[in-house]
DNA sequence: ATCGTCCATCGGCGATAGACGATGGACGGT
DNA sequence: ACCGTCCATCGTCTATCGCCGATGGACGAT
């Protein structure tokens, strides 16, 4: 057991932090449509998504500042992309915590 | 592909619910103290947590809507206990949604 | 019958999320 | 120089979240 008490609660909060990121349709749709031409304008999305360009923009801020989508200026045309790494690394982590969760190999009758 | 335009809005939607009962440090915490100890009463995870009964109650419901953990009415204890399968199927659908965003192994050029 | 415990639900409150339109800056084209 | 496009940000509005205390029902014990 490395984890002490605190740091369990941190733990908590920090996967709860980045699915939160993941917990909107809006935000996933974003997730798939990046991926799928693997880096996107806002307008690109916008065309998409059916949602204001303002709205789209915001999701974008939050999927960036939760790592999950890297943001690179490209003079006037921004340039959205998935960070795969970081997108994995959530997914690992919930699997981490499923496997805490379920396994209990413990026998106890 | 066997996904039509709108069931991907609506897979969206369906991972978006799950993760977003999940997106919370407290409601991570009661799924963590659930799996300890296999099945707990409201009163223990409350011990647990340090937050109000009603509150810790309201985080129950909103898993067990989620359909992540199950209820089981005992007298007057109530018994709730992580549902592996389900928290192992959102954890597959988290899994299969960065695979579908990372792979794109398809050449374009 | 009465009390104590356990719990779900209600009502209220402050904070936050999510949506939008408007604005203004940066840039390309004419 | 003047538009048109793209985009981030701001301000605003509403709905929802997250928390709590209070309430009342169900049950066990005395």
């Amino acid at each position: 057991m490395t984890e002490s008490p605190e740091s369990r609660c941190a733990d908590s909060r920090a996967i709860a932090l980045r699915l939160a990121a993941l917990s909107h349709p809006a935000r996933i749709e974003i997730l798939k449509r990046l991926s799928a031409s693997s880096c996107c304008s806002c307008r690109e999305v916008v065309d998409h998504l059916d949602l204001a360009q303002s709205t789209v923009s915001q999701h974008l801020k939050i999927l960036v500042e939760a790592g999950l989508v890297r943001f690179e200026a490209d003079r006037q045309r921004s340039r959205y992309a998935v960070d795969h790494n970081a997108l994995a690394g959530v997914s690992a982590l919930l699997t981490e915590l499923v496997n805490s969760c379920c396994p209990a190999p413990k026998r106890q009758d």
